[in-house]
DNA sequence: ATGATTATTGACAGCGCTACCACCGCATTG
DNA sequence: CAATGCGGTGGTAGCGCTGTCAATAATCAT
């Protein structure tokens, strides 16, 4: 029957099948496994689809085979650089397979995570990449129901919904506080904006180095949930040096507040790293030409995202992980701005 | 006839359909036009999607409708804080509507881009927003051939694919370096890195400032392919000095690279402004935070993102855009970096 | 050699939704 | 009072692809 809602001059599977001399789902095969196929037909097939220059309809392949090619990601924020690295990453990974990613941002809510999540579970993603370890148990749920890979990224945890890519913030602040205690300051300050979960380990971190050396102050610890800034860092900065004058040392949750710290220093004749020593957090790119050189801790970010889609797409297609969480570590990057100051 | 492939306890239209006492096409009418049901109805359908928390196959209405309900988003870089703040605008405004956003990531290539396109094209998007001017032939061509609204953000040209938001770059480096030279500057030099299309825009300007008040001097211009950065700017800046030691002003076509060119003056104990002044571009967070404080040229990114997507969305539901090319303009944020210093 | 296993292939029947068109009944019009 | 228009509704027939399973051909173990 001639009807007239016919395909608009697209190519479809029947006829790359047909111009091959097979059957349609013998050409699907070649699509999705071509290995499933005897080499001559498999020839004649990729020959066919060539010369049509067929394209595979991603609406109609979702709708049968009840499942998608995407691969959601959520983070809490573009604006974060942070982030862009981990994105990079991802992408990059993601390269050349047949996923498309589908990229979202919870705006550091985790209730707005889990309205995304169900939003997601309606599209029946391949697998999913979700920021933390901090998920609503509603979140989790849904997580688990959705029967697909879930890599959690930045950070690590105790009860991993699947997988696992990140390091221990808490171990890092721990680390530099440590290395800051051992160079013999004692008044080390920490400064901290936005406040989120991974926020608030570095925070613990530093507590637990501070009160192993019983050098631990209340006094010392600025925070604000409102975002973060390099303007933010000299608001913080002033705060804390407001609250305990006999400051020597500044730990900043991240290189944004740094750099403003830095500047309120520049600005308030404060020298660095003689009065008053600098450490900021993910050692972005222009912590090392800053003057004085501000030390850092370095953070995968980069090979986060690219190993976070790679143990996903291999979860995807049946190829677990040899291990289901990977710590990616982090390095201390000493630079001037914490110079030793005192034997 | 019973059938082992049935659905895995997703809710259909058709049981929505049948709770409500319509037909699967008053039901479907409901979700995509409510206002053609008659009150009555649309209220039963209402209740009963509610009542079994039916949520749209989106594969399946791709397939029937022939179109989906995707927007894609291509951008040169995730890494550029620029883009950041256009994306946190796109994403805003698409917020709450039910178009999803596919963003890619061109890598600045224009060749990458088509690439793109091409797959974008299998996917018969709603719309697209692309980066910039500098389509390939080819690019173009498939975009006109797509059918569907296309708005191009960034920059402004002559010959809109269909709708374009953003500002002259080559009238804000004009702006500047007109600033500069009112201010009695004489020997401004340009730096420039990646030197992507923007860019190449703004270095026009400054080059037709320069050259209006006889001041143009090729010594006075170091580019480079390489990717943007702030240590980048510190040596850029360095060749600069060397090729031109009676240089008196800096335009950096970014505030990475004002703020490399700041550091490597601290570092040589070059006096801001009094022995050179400072403009960056794109006005970032930091640079008014900056000792001393930058000047630079603000752009509305978020709203550029915020506008293209509400553009688009409109033109894709069949509101036509009052404009179809929109101009946000820059404005000079003059700051300490860029002072008089002469009379 | 013979049954059993494996590799290839194809027929069938939808996946869940919407485009198209026909229809119904009511109001408006000449 | 028939002709016309129109808002509202439903029936039919796929959109382009793949899951399932059966059939066949090729290979293997005994």
């Amino acid at each position: 029957m001639a009807r007239a809602r016919t395909s608009s001059g697209k190519v479809r599977l029947t006829e790359v099948a047909k111009l091959a001399g097979v059957s349609p789902i013998t050409a699907s095969r070649f699509f999705r496994n071509p290995e499933a196929l005897s080499p001559a037909k498999r020839e004649r097939v990729d020959n066919a689809a060539r010369q049509l220059g067929y394209v595979p309809d991603l609406a109609a392949r979702a709708l049968a085979s009840r499942r998608t090619e995407v691969v959601g990601v959520l983070i809490p924020s573009f604006t974060n650089n942070v982030f862009s690295d981990v994105l990079r990453g991802i992408y990059d990974g993601s390269g050349e397979s047949r996923y498309s990613i589908q990229l979202v941002n919870t705006d550091y809510s985790i209730l707005q995570e889990e309205k995304l999540l169900r939003l997601f579970k309606a599209q029946r993603p391949a697998g999913l990449v979700v920021t933390g370890i901090n998920q609503t148990a509603e979140s989790r749920a849904i997580l688990e129901s959705m029967n697909c890979p879930v890599v959690q990224i930045m950070e690590l945890g105790p009860d991993p919904i699947d997988m696992m890519v990140g390091f221990s913030h808490n171990a890092a602040a721990f680390a530099v506080i440590s290395h800051l205690i051992e160079l013999n300051f004692k008044r080390i300050g920490f400064l901290g904006a936005r406040m989120d979960p991974r926020v608030q380990r570095r925070l613990e971190g530093y507590t637990d180095a501070m009160r192993r050396a019983a050098l631990y102050d209340p006094r010392l610890i600025i925070t604000t949930p409102v975002s973060t800034s390099v303007t933010m860092g000299g608001t913080l900065f002033a705060d804390l040096l407001m609250k305990a004058p006999d400051l020597d040392a500044v730990f900043c949750v991240n290189d944004d507040l740094a750099l403003g710290t830095l500047f309120e220093c520049q600005r308030r004749r404060i020298q660095v790293p003689e009065d008053i020593a600098i450490v900021g957090f993910n050692d972005l790119e222009y912590v090392a030409s800053a003057v004085p050189p501000l030390s850092s801790v370095r953070t995968n970010r980069y090979d986060m995202g690219r190993i976070a889609i790679t143990m996903l797409m291999d979860a995807i297609e049946g190829r677990p992980a040899p291990a289901p969480v990977i710590d990616l570590g982090f390095e201390l990057m000493l630079r001037r701005s914490s110079a030793a100051r005192r034997a």
